[in-house]
RNA sequence: GGGUUGUUAGCUCAAUCGGUAGAGCAGCGGACUUUUAAUCCGUUGGCUCCGGGUUCAAGUCCCGGACAACCCA
């Protein structure tokens, strides 16, 4: 060929990255000798390569012949992800947003110029092409190209197979993780979304409203949690990006909007893990005139739907399922708490009424500590517990949640059953409504610890939701935040603000609530099978990078 | 915070007891009109994560650091 003698000027290594870059950028400039610019942007209207398969999958080579002689033809844009030549043909594998088509290039039917560009084409590259639906001979659906225009040099090469796996590349250089792991990674980030769309439709049929609340909050409110602080120049005010939406949803159904939902970021100054991520997405609803035990129900349902819509698009996720969503448990805390206790733990339950024994907290906590097959973390854990309510909680958290995968199970042991755990302490969730008094005895009895109407759901050993009636007395709430700035004083510094304007809400009149929060990002991972947070968000939180 | 493991070509990975840093793919040159990760011939490409040390000799051993993964707290 006669171009190359003069055009190949470079003498950079062809094949170390710099090397590699070079040759690109030469051969872009060679896209402008034949005419072409390199980064050319008019495209004009094109097919959807998903749109072109879709129409002929079903059409033999007989059939498409016929639409050739009636030209009917077709233009799309992607990127080259493969190309293979066989002495005067090229194919090429050509991939959209939509999907992959594959092109077909004969010397004799593109013009020479074209012939000639091909040389200058690079996997990577991305190409606009016009022409005729065929089949091969081995009867792969493919369009024979009539005419083809480079749009974008790609200047750095990508793998065409093996795609990069070390994470901490896939992580940072999320564009190369989506072009090179293709079918994994952009797959589930399209399931993400499909997620999240299905869960705000499932909530606008039932005539929630979706708002979106402040981001930067003056107090520290709706979860116990350590804030990342900023500050409003204009304004000269310290800030805090929000920990949770939920006072200021319920603000909004003081306001009459009956039902409210928002999806959106919340911030946490806390460490990083496969579970975490400093900043992550919460779905949060609220619904006057209802319970915690209307919105169980609601739970079920929205998670069956969500997951019949994801699998209608990606049946895949369906496959080796670690849980179903055919049966959900309801327990108790306490008898969750109980199980445990009276299996592995007697000498706890018996010192204890709640639990079935004799005496009070006080003694179970002594019996706790005492109780060598806690490990020294844990005995310091329910060292802290302050009151009934607390230590409940702790050994709820120690000893039940972290078999509530193997306990639950279906009849034949091979998926995990969703568990409701209800009616949580009420030192412990300082937003919740108080149990009713007579309904309490009425399940529990006389016992020591004052409950509240919340559950929170776990599936496959992950917390996903948390929910309770709301708190609506003023008082009772006002009252609580004064708790929690006593905790504060006593050290914790997760406990929340005193917000006066939210208690002047409630002064003006909040109606029976129930609230709802789940955590989108633990959902996507639950039902894509993801094993780190970081897997469903497409900029996970990194260190910043040295020198690129 | 502690422990374990890892970091070698653009990508995926080798390199025995401390003894010349290799392969496949990609790239580059050539052949080929129905390929599917095409094939065939030829070929280029390395600060072995960074900094010290031991040694005649270090990807390999020692010390320190960066980053990551996993486990524990």
């Amino acid at each position: 060929m006669a171009a190359q003698d003069s055009t190949q000027s470079s003498d950079a290594p062809s094949s170390d990255l710099e090397g590699m870059m070079q040759l690109r950028r030469e051969k872009a400039e060679r896209w402008k000798l034949l005419g072409f610019g390199a980064f050319a942007n008019d495209t004009g209207p094109l097919h959807s390569i998903a749109s072109i398969t879709a129409l002929h999958e079903a059409d033999d080579a007989e059939t498409l012949e016929k639409l050739k002689t009636e030209n009917v033809a077709y233009r799309v844009a992607g990127r080259v992800m493969l190309s293979r030549g066989q002495g005067k043909l090229k194919f090429i594998n050509l991939r959209d947003g939509s999907g992959e088509i594959q092109l077909f290039i004969s010397k004799r039917e593109v013009p020479d110029t074209i012939w000639t560009l091909l040389d200058e084409i690079d996997v990577g590259d991305i190409v606009r092409a016009d022409g005729l639906v065929m089949r091969t001979k081995t009867g792969q659906l493919s369009i024979m190209v009539q005419n083809l225009k480079p749009l974008t040099k790609a200047l750095r090469p990508i793998a065409k197979h093996d795609g990069v796996e070390d994470v901490e590349v896939r992580y940072r250089q999320r564009y190369r993780d989506l072009i090179e792991n293709h079918d994994e990674v952009a797959t589930r980030f399209r399931a993400r979304s499909l997620i999240v769309q299905a869960m705000r439709d499932f909530y606008s049929q039932r005539d929630f409203m979706e708002v979106e609340t402040p981001m930067l909050h003056p107090l520290r409110g709706g979860a116990t949690a350590r804030p990342f602080s900023t500050h409003h120049n204009a304004l000269d005010v310290n800030l805090y990006l929000r920990i949770a939406p939920e006072l200021y949803l319920k603000r909004l159904v003081v306001g009459g909007f009956d039902r409210v939902f928002e999806i959106g970021r919340s911030f946490r100054n806390e460490g990083v893990s496969v579970r975490h991520n400093p900043e992550f997405t919460m779905l949060e609803s609220y619904q006057a005139y209802a319970t915690y035990h209307d919105v169980m129900d609601s739970t079920e349902a929205l998670l069956r739907d969500v997951d019949a819509r994801l699998l209608a698009r990606f049946a895949a996720y369906g496959e080796n399922r670690a849980f179903t969503f055919d049966h959900f448990e309801r327990r108790t805390m306490i008898s969750l708490v109980r199980e445990v206790v009276v299996e592995k733990h007697a000498s706890i339950g018996s010192a204890w009424a709640l639990l079935g024994g004799t005496g009070d907290y006080r003694d179970a906590q002594r019996a706790a500590l005492a109780d060598s097959s806690l490990s020294p973390a844990e005995h310091s854990l329910i060292k802290r517990a302050r009151t009934a309510g607390e230590l409940l909680f702790s050994l709820y958290e120690l000893l039940a949640e972290p078999s509530l995968t193997t306990r639950y199970r279906t009849p034949d042991g091979t998926q995990s059953v969703p568990v409701f755990v209800m009616d949580h302490p009420l030192d412990t969730s300082p937003l919740a409504r108080q149990m009713d008094p007579e309904r309490q005895r009425e399940i529990y009895g006389e016992i020591e610890v004052t409950l509240c109407d919340r559950f929170e759901l776990f599936i496959d050993g992950r917390e996903l939701c948390n929910a309770f009636s709301e708190l609506n007395d003023p008082m009772d709430q006002a009252q609580r935040f004064r708790g929690q700035l006593e905790n504060r004083k006593s050290g914790d510094d997760e406990a929340m603000d005193y917000d006066a304007d939210y208690i002047r809400a409630l002064e003006f009149g909040m109606p029976p609530a129930a609230g709802f929060g789940i955590g989108v990002d633990r959902l996507v991972m639950l039902l894509t099978g993801a094993k780190s947070i970081r897997d469903v968000l497409l900029f996970p939180a990194m260190r910043p990078e040295g020198a690129v």
